[in-house]
DNA sequence: CTCCTTATAGGTATTTTCACCTATATCATA
DNA sequence: TATGATATAGGTGAAAATACCTATAAGGAG
């Protein structure tokens, strides 16, 4: 744990001193760099050799999501700790697609904060209460409205054929597969784009996506 | 509390019985129903009014999840609890999203058991720990491995003309938008075709959802 | 100051999709 | 048994996308 290199990342220069007094004076970690937006964060990477990032989310120029995305991809080592407002929530899961190791709220303790370092630092992952009910909830709440919108009805060739079409086919191969006329494969296709309400094939590919009708792997 | 109905689902004899045994014999709990696959839950739901199911995943005929997505479309208020081992816990993603309430192991002990019943009967929902971590590495891995296959470089502007694809304009209606001429729209696509690899729009569209550089809401 | 990328735009031709229309055999079910 | 939904298939024509080609202005990087 010697010399671990932090980069401080807020547009609040009272929120950056804060934690500064924290991490320097109680518990013994040095900030080697600070940053108000994301533009500056990336630069600050190229400058320094950082180990950590104490990273917001809303901020001017370029908010903490997009800059993690960036950091994650060409810095390799680094390590990116969300730390956020409470009304900032529904950035969770960005955040940690995004690649973030941690995330934890404004609100946290010392000895959460603390911990929540010593965790990443370690090669872990850590992600506070709140984080976590957060991310599940999402996860809950985008099903069920999901399920309510779930209209038209789409037979089982229809959705044979709507695979095949997110699969980049075109209505000749369709046909070719399934041993039937082009025009049949274009009558399944019109007859999805009236039940779906979608206006072309990438309103097709969406909806099959959105409503999970197709596996992307 | 009073008259609660229970279905338990597993296609195992003794792991039926063993559920049943302490829920009936310790906590006060009634199996209304029982089955063994995913159909015969359906049946049950139709003959029973049920209220709570508790639902194994991996079983014959139909596994858990994919029946728990049919009752919960068609029987609007019954609660799912999946119980399932450890090793299945890759699904526990896809049985939140089918709309279960709540998850717990089979290794769990009988107070979790009885802990996550009553709470998703009070219409919350229980996540056993072990669920919730495999949640957040499973966001967290997903991210991780994008990131990794993340090849093409494609430049802002052909970013703009594939958002607008993805929702459903056509090349002139792009046009429009971006005060070009729709040939430049073209070129941007066949830009696009080459450097993501697609075959079509159907290709382009599920390039941008699999690589994150659009927003399905 | 070149070289490369990006964004712009056109020509021409083919393929594919989409929009109307109609029609028939099958199957479930009311 | 009649009705409706499904799967099949065709005609015609217009709109859109895709495949080749070329070309130029602007901007950054070496």
């Amino acid at each position: 744990m010697a010399n671990v290199n932090i980069l401080l990342v807020d547009d609040h220069d009272i929120v950056r001193d804060g934690i500064q007094m924290l991490l320097e004076d109680e518990i013994g970690f040095d900030i080697t760099a600070e940053a108000s937006n994301g533009k500056e964060a990336i630069k600050a990477c190229k400058n320094h050799d950082i180990d950590l990032i104490i990273m917001d989310i809303n901020m001017p120029e370029m908010n903490g999501i997009e800059a993690t995305k960036k950091i994650i991809q060409d810095f390799d080592d680094v390590k990116v700790l969300a730390l956020t407002m409470m009304d900032e929530d529904q950035h969770i899961r960005q955040m940690i697609e995004a690649g973030a190791s941690g995330y934890i709220l404004k609100s946290s303790d010392k000895i959460e904060l603390v911990d929540a370092i010593t965790t990443i630092l370690d090669g872990k992952h850590y992600f506070s209460d709140d984080a976590i009910q957060s991310v599940m909830m999402d996860l809950v709440k985008g099903t069920t409205e999901n399920k309510k919108s779930d209209p038209g009805n789409i037979t089982p060739r229809e959705k044979e054929v709507l695979e095949l079409i997110v699969k980049e086919n075109t209505n000749q191969e369709i046909a070719d597969q399934l041993y039937i006329s082009t025009r049949t494969v274009d009558a399944h296709r019109r007859n999805l784009l009236q039940k779906t309400g979608a206006k072309n094939t990438a309103g097709l590919v969406t909806y099959a996506i959105k409503h999970d009708l197709v596996d992307l792997s």
